[in-house]
DNA sequence: GTCTATATCCTGATAGAC
DNA sequence: GTCTATCAGGATATAGAC
């Protein structure tokens, strides 16, 4: 494996373990068995070794979600709310429960990039999920005709809060525990989707101010 | 104000501006106007001094909680769906969008707690937390005597985290754009309360297997 | 209780030999 | 590309005068 690679992989099982704050370039070269210098000849600065790592795993995993949607308006036929919802969600689910694909560094990603000192990344991550946001959102509105397009984007919203916690928690709660259950996503999913489902097809609160939450990525 | 209350007044500040892993203790004391031996005299820490930034918001708002359960539960009558999920949502929605009350310093918490090394302060918010929880928990459970008791705690899960992510967004946003708006508590509650009435109340997915997940704190 | 001064250690980054 | 050595600065914590 490269040297760029093995400090990769090296960042963010340490990210994951102690956070990304605590965790020094110090740390990272002498898991990853290299040289300190080498990061900043390979990467340039701290920050963007940072980007690289959250990278790896939001490019996948946002093309898998678009790869789902495409596949569902190929067939010309309406979409259902469900599928829409588990092609957003599924995904994610299953990267995060997944230590080959680096799930505990996933969740970390999710709530420092909330944390981190005033959004450093911001720009960042709002270009890694720009198009996915986007798409989804259309995609909803056509499945949910009748709900006004500001509540489609709470709820919208919603989903995705219930969801990254669902997410943070139970890999915490694998951290911990230390168990292995691959096979729940399956139960998540079981439990998620019929919640949103209900969610989204809420009847909508009559006389309504206009304010439209951030679109927010995870 | 004491030398005490300085620190912590600053620390929340600070941690609010910037992040708790990017405040120093030189940060916080110069802001503060106080000494930097100081912190260590009384609070022993830098961690224990986290501790009593948290508490500080954390102890008013579950005893606000526990108060309007108490109020709900005295009228001996049985309490609705929605009664619960408001005395839930409400206390936490309403500190988090008045500065006054350290709002921004308590989405960062949220998320803080979820990012810290290894949970560092874990221990420290199952306390401030069980209580809470647990009670919520068996009166939701009143209310919707159909439900599962291991879906009826998925649903609670799946409530907070669309809540804290609500919150968290919100806040990041009145953040980058200074914003005052704090009258869209309302708002909030009237996207958000139907959409978790919805949710509680979806159809229970069949052949379930059995797990709960870890019962988590904002 | 509050201060100054300092011990001890770690940080990100870089210069320059190989 | 990789190394050593080092810079310049910041971190927490404490000893000891007042």
């Amino acid at each position: 494996m490269s040297t760029k690679q093995r400090i990769i992989e090296a960042a963010e099982h340490l990210f994951a373990e102690g956070g990304i704050a605590a965790t020094s370039l110090r740390h990272i070269t002498s898991r990853a068995g290299v040289n300190l210098a080498a990061v900043n000849y390979h990467f340039g600065s701290r920050d963007a070794l940072i980007e690289a790592v959250y990278a790896r795993r939001l490019q996948p995993l946002n093309m898998e979600r678009l790869r789902r949607l495409d596949e569902l308006e190929a067939t010309g036929r309406p979409i259902s709310l469900e599928d829409l919802i588990r092609a957003f969600i599924e995904p994610v689910l299953r990267i995060s429960r997944d230590q080959e694909l680096g799930g505990p560094l996933f969740i970390r990603m999710l709530g420092q990039s909330y944390t981190e000192t005033s959004s450093r990344f911001e720009r960042f991550f709002t270009g890694q999920y720009r198009e996915v946001l986007e798409r989804f959102a259309l995609a909803l509105g056509g499945a949910l005709p009748a709900l006004p397009r500001e509540e489609l984007y709470w709820r919208l919203h919603f989903m995705i809060g219930a969801t990254a916690y669902t997410i943070a928690d139970s890999q915490l709660l694998r951290l911990i525990a230390g168990s292995e259950r691959p096979e729940d996503v399956e139960l998540t999913l079981a439990r998620l989707v019929p919640f949103l489902i209900a969610g989204f097809q809420a009847p909508v609160a009559d006389c309504m101010p206009t304010a439209t939450p951030r679109s927010a990525a995870f």
